[in-house]
DNA sequence: ATCCCGAGGG
DNA sequence: CCCTCTGGAT
């Protein structure tokens, strides 16, 4: 098992995103974990700022799995538009409702496993309830981290799965999740997808990826 | 016009 | 692997 580099290094760049994202772990604050599964499932492709414009109404109107499983269909889909493929999430939901109804006595299930089967839960989703909603620690390779994967020595394919195994080892398990939400962010405020702006970035001595134009 | 803090399906 | 599904931000 060879890490591409050393815990220390590891460590070290990611007090420095800690220093410039202060804030970063605070991104979802919801009560319950029924809350937090919901919200995150509307989060697909699509920024807090418009899952929170919604959230508040909608847990009044669909407080528990019982709500959310005989809804109106349309009208659901009317309360979540705005935060984007609104019919799949809509549908995604009234099912996820029923299946913790039907196999969870109404409960979020607290494994991964069963978090994944949840219709429209995928690995990302089951990981961000599983840190937020319980605490337990799940590293979050998304998109943005991938892109980042090159800073921390990874090679531009790695899987996401090996990347996720080498920063778990490289990681303290207490900040596996902290350290996942300051990777996403980071890459979605700096290291942008066609163009990272490096001028601002704290990582940017020995980056591969300072100087880069846009790839295509 | 173009890009998203994804999931499901072919 | 590829594609589709959406509105909103920029």
């Amino acid at each position: 098992m060879k890490l591409p580099v050393s815990q220390k290094k590891a460590l070290a760049l990611l007090y420095r995103l800690y220093r410039l994202y202060p804030h970063a772990h605070c991104a979802l604050n919801y009560r319950t974990p029924f809350q937090l599964l919901v919200a995150t499932i509307l989060s697909a492709q699509c920024t807090d700022k418009r899952v929170n414009k919604v959230t508040e109404s909608l847990f009044e109107k669909y407080p528990d799995p019982q709500a959310l499983a005989c809804a109106d269909l349309p009208t659901l889909e009317l309360d979540i538009r705005s935060t984007g493929f609104y019919r799949n999430k809509a549908t995604n939901l009234v099912l996820c409702g029923q299946r913790l109804l039907e196999r969870h006595g109404g409960q979020v299930p607290t494994s991964l496993e069963e978090l994944v089967r949840l219709p429209g839960v995928g690995r990302k989703t089951a990981n961000v309830v599983l840190g937020n909603a319980f605490g337990i620690p799940g590293m979050v390779v998304d998109t943005h981290v991938k892109r980042l994967a090159r800073r921390f020595g990874w090679t531009v394919n790695e899987t996401p799965e090996k990347i996720e195994q080498d920063l778990c080892l490289l990681l303290p398990r207490e900040h596996w999740v902290q350290s996942a939400h300051l990777l996403i962010w980071h890459g979605r405020e700096l290291c942008k997808a066609p163009v990272p702006l490096c001028s601002c970035c704290p990582l940017q001595e020995d980056c591969p990826r300072v100087g880069v134009v846009r790839a295509r």
